[in-house]
DNA sequence: CAATTTGATACCCAATTGTTATCATTCGTC
DNA sequence: GACGAATGATAACAATTGGGTATCAAATTG
């Protein structure tokens, strides 16, 4: 008794009304007429209200049956928006992706990628954090971020990865050090020259790339002050308080009083990471992740560093 | 198989994004849980979306489920406010009047009905048309108006009607007539007076009363001019073509140029009868003519005058 | 490892919805 | 003015849909 309003007599009604025909209405919805007169009964007296004035002869819509038409109406297109409009987000081509990102990662391959996200899939909203690694880990655990860039290699198990980026080291020096007269500086001469460097907690995964190198180099880097992010580091060179190590992609990042010079004999590689959890998959984010898979210039940098290139971890749900 | 979101299902689901627990929201609804178990299967075989993920231990919205959530809850408000609209459609308390009116309902109690309509019915909106008592009843019996406001007396089948004002008649002069120095005028001593009175066509309903009570006195009224509205005769008056006749409402509108003396021995009367047709009936227009018979001002009226009273005519559906 | 909790499934029954047959009334036509 | 066609209403029956009970498998808890 309490339908309170069936979407399938909503739809009986708004037949009648527009045909203003019984039979006719039977006709357009495929179903026999005494139906429609039970439905058209049914809801008026649900509604307890007369919604359409019918003689023998003649119907026509009362006031209040032109203002439910008229909600009906609404309604029905409503639900078929949100028809349309769910089965969007099931593919993922509305949404929200929260994604993290590092200072290398958005000195490098990010902003390409995000632009190129942005134009396919404009209806996804796209929120940016800037984090460190370690953040960016905890943020995806308890779920305050689909996706990260953080520094590699990371494996941690419920995490997939993807390579984006793969970056040389350069030298970043004080424009007046004796080492800026060389085109390219070998790692030995570093040993015993005074380092800044990112500050241990929050660089962890970075300072771990930079003393594996000098060890492999023979000689322990003497860290004599350390800074929260690459501004910090580079003003603090500036200062002539020390040398670093930086990723290449700082190219696009000059700063005033400081030179950078590649390594002469070190072909080691910081990676950039997109890392996502294994669970709780999201279309979206599913669709981010296909963008940055498969955005063209990264298969370059695949194709050109094969060992190291990206490639996803796990094969879950793939 | 084609339920295409059933109302009953989508209150379903929401009971269960809303719980993310099937037995209570089982519980909720107050059904088994099995039932729920296949409305949200069936939900997600209609739309070919999956709208929960759950294990056997835990329950959560998918991206498409949250979208679908929102989208239920913005068609569940709307169908409940839809339900209101149409009661209260039903009820008059929303709706459209149209309404037609002469000069002389303007001049009398009309504006005062509206209002107090207005305020009672501030969700019905009133389109005011100005017409001629022959036009409205053309108007209405088109449907282009609701009600009329109308120059009596009418007696059409079909229409039903109400008297609203019931005006004695006065005499327009010329400033510089000789007969403004009577304090009232005998009905005799226009007896041959050129007069001006409203164009044949427009205002034959009050031309009717005028040449009624010019009969009654033993003359013939001897039109020199017509006008076509209220405005025109007492300017043709002040320009000293003729005198007229006017009902004692016009005393809402002073004219230079012109002197009102009353009758000293005509109590004729000329009513002003809301009317309406007795067949398609309106809500809307049920509460404005309840209005109109409930202000209280036509309540003194009524008692004043109980002969010429306003009173409903006709019985049918009251 | 047993007990409990959770969502899923199978099966049956009740309620809802659809169909066919038929009626009363109205309108147009001859 | 009678007759036929068209219209919406009603009754009885059939089909479908939705709800209830019993039960299961998996996960969690003590």
């Amino acid at each position: 008794m309490h339908r309170t309003c069936d979407l399938r007599y909503m739809r009986y009604f708004m037949a009648v009304a527009e045909e203003l025909n019984f039979r006719r209405a039977a006709e357009r919805l495929r179903v026999a007429q005494p139906a429609i007169s039970r439905a058209i009964r049914e809801l008026e007296s649900d509604l307890e209200t007369r919604l359409l004035e019918r003689s023998n002869r003649r119907v026509e819509l009362t006031d209040a049956g032109q203002v439910f038409l008229d909600g009906c109406r609404r309604v029905a297109s409503d639900i078929e928006a949100l028809i349309e409009d769910t089965v969007r987000a099931r593919d993922g081509e509305i949404g929200h992706v929260r994604i993290g990102y590092t200072d290398f990662a958005i000195n490098g391959a990010l902003p390409a990628v995000l632009q190129d996200f942005r134009a396919r899939f404009p209806e996804v909203s796209v929120e940016l954090i800037n984090m460190v690694t370690a953040t960016q880990l905890d943020a995806l655990r308890r779920g305050e971020i689909e996706v990260g860039f953080v520094t590699g290699p990371i494996a941690e198990p419920g995490l997939e990865h993807l390579v984006v980026q793969n970056e040389r080291l350069v030298v970043v020096l004080p424009e007046s050090h004796p080492l800026t007269r060389l085109p390219a500086v070998p790692l030995a001469k570093l040993a015993g020259e005074p380092f800044v460097a990112g500050q241990a907690t929050h660089w962890q995964h970075f300072l771990s790339h930079m003393i594996r190198i000098c060890h492999g180099a023979g000689f322990e880097p003497r860290v004599v002050q350390a800074a929260y992010n690459s501004e910090g580091i580079f003003g603090l060179v500036a200062a002539n308080m020390g040398i670093s190590l930086h990723v290449e992609g700082t190219h696009n990042h000059i700063r005033r009083g400081v030179a950078i010079r590649p390594l002469s004999d070190c072909d080691h590689r910081v990676p950039t990471e997109a890392i996502w959890r294994s669970d709780k998959p999201s279309p979206a984010r599913e669709r981010f992740i296909e963008t940055v898979a498969g955005w063209p210039a990264m298969q370059e940098e695949r194709n050109a560093h094969p060992a190291a290139g990206p490639e996803r971890t796990s094969d879950a749900g793939h």
